[in-house]
DNA sequence: GATGAAAAGCCATATCG
DNA sequence: CGATATGGCTTTTCATC
């Protein structure tokens, strides 16, 4: 599944800001707003666009604790498995199996110290879990959207 | 700043669809669909809701492959030097400073290894930059965003 | 196969109570 | 905050290239 030129625009705009109209983002990318609808659907329904949500400012909502976990898991532990037994905590919010030491690396917003605490406590005594290494955020300095950063 | 509980849902509604119409959002937390505008447009004034946008699958745009980059830097270095040393990155999705060994976790998302190891060169090239460690993510295995974290 | 124009219905939004 | 009205938008239909 490979997009043109005027999808990447359009993801691009739609990146920006995903409640624009099809015809302001027509007006961008130099179609009408049909052509732009089609698009756009013919886009979700391939799954190259899997959505639209809102940004926060995570504090602002009360999550003011950021932090990514290290899981060292035991041997014979499934990707699959990982998964599901994280996708039960809404603090996580996103996980990866990755190279190198750890298994995987968990991203987790906490209110506070104290919730970030217990949220780690939870996540090292999960059975397939061996050890956890834990960093905590000190400032975020970029957040963008995949969206954003076009490949080179 | 803090929010209630209207509130909330709302921003949880719109972060399951950004697109959904306020009278849908009203339907799911009781209010009429002005209401609901009042308060979405109160939360973008407060800074609670900074933008909406697409959720995409990276690799149906070329992004195949996706890592982080632990960044050590020479002592003295201010966190604003570092995020403006790295917003010059279009690969770069995220960063942050953090505690521990390193002084910053940085996501970066690249078109193929190669891509990702001319970004990592780069970077470790930055004046400021003294050592960096990478892992790279194998699968992806969980991806929301932070507004579908309720706090605890 | 993809596009633009036009029409119909739906939605955003301002104003009222 | 809800009800209402208007203008704009989304979305379908259809003819065209």
């Amino acid at each position: 599944m490979r997009l043109n030129d005027l999808d990447e625009r359009i993801v691009h705009a739609l990146a920006e800001d995903a409640r624009r109209s099809y015809a302001d983002i027509g007006a961008i990318v130099g179609l009408s707003a049909p052509a732009v609808k089609r698009r756009v659907d013919r886009l979700r329904a391939e799954g190259a666009i899997t959505g639209f949500t809102v940004r926060v400012d995570p504090a602002a909502l009360g999550w003011e604790t950021e932090g990514f976990i290290e899981i060292y898991c035991s041997r014979n532990t499934s990707p699959d498995a990982i998964r599901q037994g994280l996708a039960r905590y809404p603090e996580i919010a996103s996980a990866s199996t990755v190279t190198g030491e750890a298994d995987a690396v968990v991203q987790v917003f906490a209110a506070d110290m104290r919730h970030f605490e217990q949220v780690l406590e939870r996540i090292a005594g999960e059975p397939y879990v061996e050890r956890t290494k834990s960093v905590l955020v000190l400032s975020p300095l970029l957040r963008r959207y995949s969206a954003e950063a076009p490949p080179a």
